[in-house]
DNA sequence: GAAACCAAATCGTCATACTTTTGAGGTGTG
DNA sequence: CACACCTCAAAAGTATGACGATTTGGTTTC
C-alpha cells in the first residue's frame, strides 16, 4: 500500500529524512529547491507536500515556504509516519510507544474476540496457535514470524473493532522491527508460545478473562524485554 | 489544523460524502468530472485526490480512475476520518469503536500518568479537577464539556507517551459529539464527577492502580450509556 | 520613533501540452 | 471456439509557463 509514481519516490525521500530528525523541526524547504534536488517537476513536489501536510509533517506558507512541523503535531498513527521513524534514528523512541499501545490494547482486544469472534476466526487462530508452536520449536524464526504477525494480527480483527484490526499492521511492523534489529531472544521462549496456545484456547472457548489475562501477559513481557534491551 | 486553500474545501465535501458512504465503496470518479463539479483546476483536483489517497480512501489508476477504497483500508485514526464518519451516517458504529478504543487506553494511560506526570501536570489536574466539579454543579453544559476535554487530554497528555497524547483530539472529538447529540446526561452525573476527582488525586500522589481503576470506572460508564442510547 | 507603504519572495491556482499506462475491443490464427 | 496478439483510445501522470495572492521585511515619510 504505497503512494505511487514520483510522489512516492519523493516521499521516500523527504519522510525518512524528516523522521530522523535530520531536517529539523522548524526548518524551512523551498519547493523550487525540492524540484532541483530531486529533478522533478513542480506537480510532483506539491503532491508530495500536500501528503506530507496530510501527516501534519509539514505547513507550507505563502512567502514562507514549507516548514516542518513540531514532532509533536505529526499523524503518529499514520502507518508510513510509523514505518519511516521505525527505519531511523527514532526507533527507540517509537518502539517505546508501540510497547504501550500494545500493552493497552491488545489485552482489551483479546477480551473482546473472546466475545465477538467468529467461528471462523476461531478455527483459523487454532490451527495459527499450533503452526506456532511447531515454527518456534524448529527455531525458524522468519516463519515463526511470519506466525506470530498473523496471530496478534487476527486477534486484533476478531476483536470486532476496527480501529484494533487497524493496528495489526503496526504490530507486525513491530513484531517485524524487533526480530530484524535482533532485540529478541533467538530462540523463542517455550514459555511465551504456551501463552499464545492460552489466548487461542480461551478466545475459542470465550472466556474473556482468562484471554486478557494470558495477552497481558504475553505484551507485558515483551515490553519488559524491549525495556531491558533499549536500557 | 485544517488542510489549506482550494483542496481543503474540495476535501471537506468529497470526505464527508465517501466517508457517509453516499459515494460508496468501489464507485469510479473521474478527476475532470470532479473539476467540473466544482470549478477548479486540474492541479486542485490532483492534490485533493492525493489527501484522500493518503489515508487510503481511494486509489487513482491511470485508464480507471479514482476508485473508492473498501473501508477497511481507510486510515481509521486519521483524525479527518475520525471527524467524517462522526458527522454522517456512520457516526454510531464510529462511537462504538472509539468507545473501545477509550476504554483499552485510558485507564492505561492514566496508570502511566500517575507514575510519568511532571509536577506542572499533576498541578493544572488537580486544579481541573475543581473547575470540573465547579462547572458540573452549576449545570453549565458547555464550561462543564470544555473542562471534561481538557482533562481526559491531560491525562493522555501525562502518561508520556506520544501515541496516547495524540489521542486527546479524538477523545475530545468524542465528548463533543455525545454532548452536541444528546446522548449524555442532561446533568453530569455527581457519581462520574466524583471518579474525576479520584483519577486526579491518584495520579498527583503517585498511584496507579487507583488511577487507572477509577478511569476504567468512568469509560465504562460512558460505554454503557452510549451502548444504552444507541440500542 | 511609529505608522504607512512598497517591493520581493514564495506559495497557490490555472491552462495547456505532452507522456505513460492500461483496459477493451477487434483481428487473426490454431 | 479459444486463444494470443495488436491497436486504439481513455485516463491519470508529468512538465511548464503564466499569473494571482499573500506575507514578510525593509523603507520611506511624517
Amino acid at each position: 500500500m504505497e503512494i505511487q509514481g514520483l510522489p512516492g519516490r519523493l516521499l521516500d525521500e523527504l519522510g525518512p529524512t524528516i523522521a530522523s530528525g535530520e531536517i529539523p523541526e522548524g526548518a524551512v524547504l523551498r519547493g523550487e529547491d525540492l524540484e532541483e534536488r530531486f529533478g522533478v517537476s513542480r506537480t510532483v513536489v506539491r503532491e508530495a507536500v500536500r501528503i506530507l501536510e496530510g501527516m501534519r509533517m509539514v505547513a507550507s506558507r505563502r512567502r514562507v515556504g514549507i516548514t516542518v512541523l513540531p514532532k509533536s503535531l505529526w499523524d503518529v498513527f499514520d502507518p508510513m509516519v510509523i514505518r519511516w521513524r521505525l527505519a531511523g534514528a527514532d526507533r527507540p523512541a517509537q518502539l517505546r510507544s508501540l510497547g504501550s499501545l500494545r500493552m493497552a490494547v491488545e489485552p482489551a482486544a483479546a477480551a473482546l474476540a473472546a466475545v465477538h469472534a467468529t467461528n471462523d476466526d476461531r478455527r483459523e487462530l487454532s490451527s495459527l496457535a499450533v503452526e506456532l508452536t511447531v515454527s518456534a520449536r524448529e527455531a525458524d524464526l522468519t516463519t515463526f514470524l511470519g506466525h506470530d504477525i498473523a496471530f496478534h494480527a487476527l486477534v486484533l480483527r476478531a476483536s470486532g473493532n476496527e480501529m484494533f484490526a487497524h493496528l495489526g499492521d503496526t504490530v507486525g511492523a513491530v513484531l517485524t522491527g524487533r526480530t530484524e534489529y535482533h532485540l529478541m531472544p533467538h530462540q523463542p521462549e517455550p514459555y511465551a508460545i504456551r501463552l499464545h496456545r492460552e489466548v487461542a484456547d480461551a478466545i475459542c472457548s470465550g472466556h474473556a478473562d482468562e484471554a486478557e489475562q494470558a495477552m497481558r501477559t504475553i505484551v507485558t513481557g515483551a515490553l519488559e524485554e524491549l525495556n531491558q534491551q533499549l536500557g
